[in-house]
RNA sequence: GUGAUUGUAGCUCAGUUGGCAGAGCACUGGAUUGUGGUUCCAGGGGUCGCGGGUUCAAGCCCCGUCUUUCACC
């Protein structure tokens, strides 16, 4: 994996680059659609590479490797080629979903012993393990497996659970270097700072973080509840320690604005199931503002959902038949909603590398915001 | 025609000994941030078939009437 910065803001720690793995170049900043069980629900593959233009997937080691599991995604030639995503994919290593899925799990300095969600089955993982199954899944990066603290946490379970977080990362970075990828291509693997709401915590993680001299590095345990000034504060505090010349990927953000002012600290990549669940249930994001579509409102409004969007459903559909679609449960209702959204989050995020190269950033920044909170 | 039976929110139905008219679904809003195609929160909505009567008080008891369904002539 290769990172270059093409481009800085001048008013702000925006910055625009470019990563080159061996499945292709991502422009940043960057939006990534998260496919979470190797599909970025209800949008197909053709729709994400060529309408909206996304360059990089998510994927899930927990829920992969619960299903299909390891024994059908190896011989599959791994998840490139079982869900015919040839364009760069990451995976999350697992370590939020056993914090906010598993009824009952078990946390010790080894490991993470849990329950399946889906049929209640106990699994171990380690650090060493979640390295050994993201190499299965072939993603081109890799996440280091943390814990990812909850909101509130109090400042005695956040330095212990670093600490736990930090020695994981050092048997992660072990156990990658002892293994390759089993398909042929290269694997990054990005370490991720936690350390909760607490200062001291952040600025000790990130130069720890910042010392492993990682491909690229995440900002993780935040947008769990917290307010959005205090992911702010912290996200700007981690931003100042972690090298300039690798990417920065803030983990789970997030809204339109989140993602705006993420960009304006130095953030280059975000992921948020925000687009694709909340589109499924009706939420659009639009150049205009945000729409529920649900509302009565739109019930006979045969305007476009969004005579701006560049994406096909944005003027094939009207918002009064999108409406029906919701009303009437059809499923076609969140597909179009879901590829709406990703085709505005990969707007947004390409039109801010656009103005951040050409030195309007700032200035498009804060005509565009009003916008993006605006309820139509 | 006779004997039973039914009628309460848009729908399906609870409603105790007579004591503030209820639920689920639907509808109208809101929430959702490294995803269990969800889930959660809030709100509006009633001539208790209709007309009388008893009672401090009736969805509930009594009389009449209409209505639903069933059985038998």
């Amino acid at each position: 994996m290769d990172f270059k910065l093409i481009g800085e803001d001048s008013k702000s720690k925006a910055r625009a680059g470019e990563i080159t793995t061996d499945h292709g170049k991502i422009e940043t900043p960057i939006f990534m659609p998260v496919g979470t069980a190797g599909t970025v629900k209800a949008v197909h593959i053709r729709d994400i590479k060529e309408d909206t233009n996304a360059q990089i997937i998510l994927g899930n080691t927990y829920h992969l490797y619960l299903r299909p599991g390891l024994d059908v995604l190896e011989p599959a030639g791994g998840l490139h080629k079982f869900n015919g995503w040839d364009r760069p994919i990451l995976t999350d290593s697992g370590g939020y979903q056993v914090y906010s899925l598993s009824g009952t799990r078990k946390l010790t300095e080894e490991g993470v012993i849990f329950q399946s969600h889906i049929d209640g089955s106990r699994h171990s993982f380690t650090p060493e393990r979640v390295m050994d199954i993201e190499r299965t899944i072939g993603a081109d990066i890799m996440m280091a497996f943390d814990e990812c603290t909850p909101y509130p946490c109090d400042y005695d379970y956040a330095a212990k659970s670093l600490g736990i977080t930090h020695s994981w990362l050092d048997r992660c970075i072990k156990r990658f270097n002892e293994t390759e990828c089993p398909y042929g291509h290269k694997q990054a693997l990005f370490p991720i700072v936690q350390g909760s709401t607490f200062r001291d915590l952040r600025v000790k993680s990130a130069e720890y973080i910042a010392s492993k001299n990682a491909e690229g590095n995440a900002i993780g345990g935040l947008s769990v509840g917290e307010p959005h000034d205090i992911m702010y504060e912290m996200t700007e505090l981690v931003c100042n320690i972690l090298p300039k010349d690798k990417p920065r990927y803030l983990m789970g953000v997030g809204t339109p604005a989140n993602i705006i002012e993420g960009i304006s600290q130095g953030v280059d990549m975000f992921d948020c199931v925000m687009p694709t669940r909340n589109g499924r249930n009706g939420m659009l994001f639009t150049s205009e503002g945000i729409i529920n579509i649900k509302n009565k409102k739109w019930e006979k409004d045969f305007s476009p959902i969004d005579e701006n969007g560049l994406s096909f459903v944005d003027s094939q559909y009207t918002r009064a038949y999108l409406r029906h679609l919701f009303a009437a449960r059809e499923t076609l209702g969140p597909m179009i909603a879901s590829l709406h959204n990703l085709g505005f989050y990969l707007w947004l995020a390409k039109t801010a590398r656009k103005h951040i190269i050409e030195g309007t950033f700032t200035e498009w920044k804060s005509m565009i915001l009003p916008k993006l909170t605006h309820r139509l």
